[in-house]
RNA sequence: GGGGCGGUAGCUCAAUUGGAUAGAGUCCCGGACUGUCGAUCCGGUGGUUGCGGGUUCGAGUCCCGUCCGCCUCGCCA
């Protein structure tokens, strides 16, 4: 075999005259006759022109060349030369050819059914680069976007690895836990009848190791949540899973945001400057969602008390319930900017999110029309001081309790800021959200939730409202959010037993089932933890903010479909009857087909 | 589990109101061409219209079911 000395990125003018050899895939060739062939050959560093000519080398050898075809691996020996036919400014390589004198074909490839082509790439369906991924992986973005992974994930390491911080390696197969997401789970050969869980988070083991006084714990990890994927959301997905001991909120908000900085500079170049703090119901109150979109300015009032005044029974009968509100929100120019036509849109787009509707006004040289102008009528002076209202704009309502209301409010913002063409793409904006409320009401389940997780500690100085007030406690989480994406989030731990113990039984946990299933975490918390505190940031996510796409499966090199599935393995698969009995499991298909 | 969009040649798409032998570009095959570079030019091969049923003289088109992909609501401590 012709032995590689060099990479198709790599040749440049100062080559001229060398002998060398390459080796890589046929990118392209431009058969020119009988006498001189082109061939592009690619490799991971770049792409370098190849000429076959009849004058130069045998007949043999051309016509081999003749036959190649795209994605043909082959070696190719000769000379460095500066280019006859004048430099191709696309390539890097584009001022030099190599002229060949050997060509070894090292594997004849089948016709390619889809071509690792950036031009190609956008209009091929997803469907089959996934299920030919090893050729879409191939091209030149997503070799990029993997090697901008792994830069992310070594500049990590080597930060961390200054600050202190081991990493340290958690199971896989561990304990199903209440709580959280669905777990996979995984039959045991040795213990009939049960079962691992996958973890969806090395969470409790990080905890346990700074009770084993590591102090500082920093891992790379898989994580597994059986849900339904999004474009930004696969069933497995990694974090950059870091833990702290003897730390308050402000020491992790400060080492995470050093991090942030570093990451930044280091993969971007980019200097991002402080990281401003935002509380928890700031964030909702002005732009009705956790994790804010700070790149455009659009805001969301509470008018509800200038909505009271009104006779608009819409407004009368939110306000009626408990929690209800009235939100507004100006867009600048929006009253010529958005037809008709679209503002109905966005009335319907609301009620995805369970919201009634999005009534607007119109503010015009002649006061309020259109939608319920008659009705706002009588606060018109109020509305238009308290939204600093101008001719030309728009303002868009949504009644209902508080949650839903800023809900259906913050994601109308993100989508008027796409259509109106707001967000400046260029921008970084990051934001920490603190003081998030410790627990929020299921209505459903009729009980109180985590909103973090059940082993977020209150902030000091809400200790007793753990008792009191549970819905007004607030915690000690922290988020990052950049761009309206929420790249990590995390914690101070609780680290004395009686104090985790009172936040099981208030998440409905019973002693018994806290002793069955977290047994283990109160026994290392009882036989001494230190306080603590952590974080993880989704590496996924942060890979697809600093690559610039918003697709999940971009940054991940074999990703799953919206239906869990691997469209280049086929998993999951069946499992046949010898592994299933070893496995005490019985497959029971309930046939969800109607009879008929 | 719900909603929306889509599935036609290897790939990307077209096909009028239900109407003739389902077309085009590209890929591939053959030919021409010694400076191309998303090469060009000439010719050719290539189809279970995702799958299964139904309506009809006739279905890519209409109806029912189903599978798959994407977006999304629920869900995602």
């Amino acid at each position: 075999m012709l032995k590689r000395s060099h990479m198709c990125g790599e040749l440049r003018p100062e080559h001229v005259g060398q002998t060398v050899t390459l080796a890589g895939w046929v990118n392209t060739y431009r058969d020119q006759g009988k006498g001189l062939i082109f061939i592009d050959l690619r490799d991971r560093e770049g792409l370098t022109q190849v000429v076959f000519n009849l004058r130069e080398i045998d007949e043999s050898a051309v016509t081999e060349a003749r036959s190649l075809r795209r994605e043909d691996v082959v070696a190719v020996g000769g000379l460095v030369r500066t280019r006859i036919g004048g430099a191709n400014p696309k390539l890097r390589t584009g001022e030099i050819e190599l002229l060949a004198q050997q060509l070894e074909v090292l594997n004849k490839a089948d016709t390619p059914p889809i071509l690792p082509d950036e031009h190609e790439a956008q209009k091929i369906a997803e469907e089959k680069r996934l299920q030919y991924r090893y050729i879409d992986l191939r091209r030149p973005k997503m070799q990029q976007i993997l090697r901008t992974r792994y830069e992310v994930t070594r500049v990590a390491r080597q930060f961390f690895a200054n600050k202190g911080f081991i990493e340290i390696e958690t199971p896989f197969l561990i304990k199903t836990t209440p709580e959280g997401a669905r777990d996979f789970i995984v039959p045991s050969r040795l213990y009939p009848g049960k079962w691992y869980a996958l973890p969806q988070s090395p969470q409790i083991f990080k905890q346990i190791l700074m009770a084993s006084g590591f102090d500082r714990y920093l891992q790379i990890v898989r994580c597994f949540r059986d849900e339904d994927p999004r474009a930004d959301r696969q069933a497995e997905f990694s974090q950059i899973d870091l833990e702290m001991s003897f730390v308050d909120r402000d020491d992790v908000i400060k080492m995470m945001t050093s991090f942030t900085q570093h990451l930044w500079k280091e993969i971007l170049g980019v200097d991002i400057g402080d990281i401003p703090v935002m509380p928890y119901h700031d964030a909702m109150n002005r732009y009705g969602i956790d994790r804010p979109d700070l790149r455009f300015d659009l805001e969301i009032e509470d008018v509800s008390a200038l909505a009271a005044k009104t006779d608009f029974r819409v407004f009368q009968e939110a306000l009626a319930k408990t929690n209800g509100v009235v939100k507004a929100m100006r867009v600048p120019g929006g009253a010529t900017q958005l037809t008709r036509k679209m503002t109905d849109g966005y009335s319907e787009f609301v009620k995805t999110f369970r919201a009634g509707g999005a009534p607007t006004v119109k503010l015009t040289e002649n006061g309020f029309e259109t939608g319920v102008a008659k009705f706002v009528a009588p606060i018109a002076d109020e509305l238009t001081q308290r939204l600093n209202l101008e001719v030309g704009d728009i303002v868009f309502f949504t009644a209902d309790t508080w949650s839903i209301a800023a809900k259906a409010m913050g994601e109308l913002r993100n989508k008027i800021a796409r259509d109106l063409d707001l967000i400046d793409e260029s921008a970084w904006k990051f934001v920490w959200i603190v003081d998030t409320p410790m627990f929020e009401y299921d209505e459903d389940a009729q009980r109180w939730v985590a909103m973090h997780h059940p082993f977020t500690s209150p902030m000091p100085d809400q200790v007793d409202m753990l008792e009191t007030d549970p819905g007004a406690c607030i915690s000690t989480g922290y988020d990052i959010v950049c761009n309206g994406s929420e790249i990590a989030g995390g914690s101070i731990r609780i680290h004395q037993p009686p104090m985790q113990q009172k936040v099981f039984r208030l998440l409905g946990i019973s002693d018994e089932e806290a002793e069955q299933k977290f047994g283990f975490l109160l026994r290392a918390l009882r036989y001494g933890a230190p306080p603590m505190g952590g974080i993880a940031f989704g590496l996924d996510r942060l890979v697809m903010l600093l690559v610039g796409t918003n697709n999940i499966r971009d940054v991940i090199a074999f990703p799953k479909t919206q239906s869990g599935q691997d469209l280049m393995t086929e998993a999951p698969g069946p499992a046949d009857e010898a592994q299933l009995r070893e496995l005490h499991v019985k497959v029971d298909v309930r046939n969800s087909k109607p009879e008929h």
